[in-house]
Order: structure tokens, then sequence, then C-alpha cells
DNA sequence: GTAACTGCAAAAACTTTGCTGAGTT
DNA sequence: AACTCAGCAAAGTTTTTGCAGTTAC
């Protein structure tokens, strides 16, 4: 995400604060700003130790309390994961997700290709609204051609 | 899964985990087989209180290393799940996700049109296996037309 | 007999909670 | 001034680890 469109993402979460009554606190401006500027959806510990430099007396606490009031509001998305800890995403766009098998780590791409893809809707007793699609395989790292982990 | 399945699968168990030099232990069939009898995808602990009455002196540990053994070999699927516990299904077989994007479940669900569609290949660096897609939407109980949780 | 595995208990990791002083509106 | 919030510390969960005795092969 470019630096512009981050700024813009912050405003726009202000006013979505404001509106909903909460109160603009550094903590969650720099919390919510890390997050849009980490692209690789971190788990809360991450995301503490890169927002700590900038907010020294931080406790992780705030992290957690934080991540869930504005999951909530619907300007983060909690991650399915797995693992034992908790992902978080700012990215709210249309994106999909690249799973490896070997590692577990997870990263978006987009692919204007697979966006025209509907949800089905004749699900019984649910009500579709998008869909994600979660490529599994090899990521660079684990590549083909290799033994374990 | 019908009975007959289950068994056929753990026969088919029993033969991989001799390929790969691993001992057949009662702990580990009955564990197997508890997963495959169960439909809602458990979480270790869940999976511990349903074990235990068949194998009282079984260890939560035990649970937990089994599963990931298992994983390992690639006979069950630990799956990308919200919230603080991880979640596992013996299910190995194509199918796809509907996530309640209020409560966070998860169920499973086919559907022959999804299935065509295929992996893209030209993403960089990562080599496509499978995919799986995730309909986000709302669930039975938080339905349409409901305030919150 | 050897290697792999279980159970146990302890430790580590992760997450939540209650409260008090501080910051925002 | 009223209300919301951050930080802290403590408690609660969930998961991992090391080791000694047991079991599968």
């Amino acid at each position: 995400m470019t630096p512009r469109e981050i700024e813009s993402r912050v405003e726009q979460f202000g006013q979505r604060c404001r509106e909903a009554g909460l109160s603009l606190t550094p903590q969650r401006l720099t919390i919510y700003r890390a997050l849009l500027e980490s692209a690789d959806r971190p788990a809360p510990e991450a995301l503490y130790s890169r927002v700590r430099p900038a907010l020294p007396s931080l406790s992780l606490a705030t992290i957690y309390k934080t991540l869930d009031t504005l999951a909530q509001l619907g300007l983060v998305a909690e991650l399915p994961a797995t693992g034992s800890s908790r992902r978080f995403d700012g990215n709210m766009e249309r994106h999909h997700h690249l799973v490896c098998t070997r590692c577990g780590r997870v990263s978006d791409f987009s692919d204007p290709g697979l966006d025209g893809i509907a949800p089905p809707s004749g699900i019984k007793g649910f009500t579709a609204q998008h869909l994600a699609i979660h490529v599994h395989g090899l990521c660079r790292e684990c590549g083909p051609g290799r033994a374990g982990h």
C-alpha cells in the first residue's frame, strides 16, 4: 500500500471512530497504521514489536483490546489461521491467499480473473457475502524439490 | 462418513504409518478414528473429551503430538481458524468452507460447480497445488437481520 | 533388543481480565 | 466534568517440552 493510500485510510479511520463514539488515541492510530503498513498479516506479538519503537510504553494488552475493538467495527479483519496465535489484517479490499502447505505461511495476492467468481447463493442456512480463495502450495522458501522443513 | 468408509480409511492409515516407520499404537488409531467420526472439526481439547472414555489414561499432550505427526504426514489437516485454539479435520477430500463473519464458526460444503476452478499457475515464487474457497457470510444462528452477537 | 511412543508434570506461549490513573471529547 | 481508554499485573487458556517408563516392531 502506498503512503498516500495509507494516509487516506487513516483519515477514514478517524471518522469511523468518531461515528462510533471511540476516542482517537495515539495508540489506536499507531496500531492501525502499523497494521496497514504490514503486508504479512501479523500476530499481535509481531505488531507489538513493530509499534514499540514509536510508543515504548505500549502494552501488549492494549494491542489485543484495540484489535478486538477494530475488528468489531469492521476496520480490521481477524483471519482464520493455523498455528497457535491469532492473525490480523488491515487490508479489507478484495484479495486472496497463498497458503504454504509446508511452513504454514500465508500471503496475499490479487487476481482480477478470480474476482469474477460469484459467491454461491443457494447454500441452505447461510447468507453468502463474499468469497476468498485460498491457494495451497509451496512458497519460495519451501519450494518444490526440497526435503522438509 | 459411513462406518464402512471409516474402516477403510483406518486401514489405509495403518499402511501409511508403516510406510513412514511409525508405530501403530492404540492411541494413534483411536485418535484418528475419532477425528474421522467428528464432523465438526474439533479442537484438540474436544477430541480429548471424545477419546477419553475409550482410553482413560490418554493425555492431552499425546493428542497434540499425534495431531502434529499426522498433519505432517498429510493424514489429517490443520485448518485455518479464528479464535484461540487450533482445529483439525480428518476429511482430506475436496471441500470448501463457509465462514461466519459474525461468530467465526466454520463449516464445510461441497459444490461441484466450484471444483472446476483451476489454481492460477503464474504466481511468482509460489507453486500452486490446489485451491479452497472460503465463502464469508452469516450462518443460520447469526442470520441476516440480527443485531449483534 | 531397539527404536519409537505415551504419560506426566513442568514450562512456555498466548490471551483475557480488573482495576487505577491518564487522556480525549 | 464525564467518559473512555491505556498500562499494569495477575489470572486463565492453550500449547510445547523433557524425561522416564512402556509398548510396538
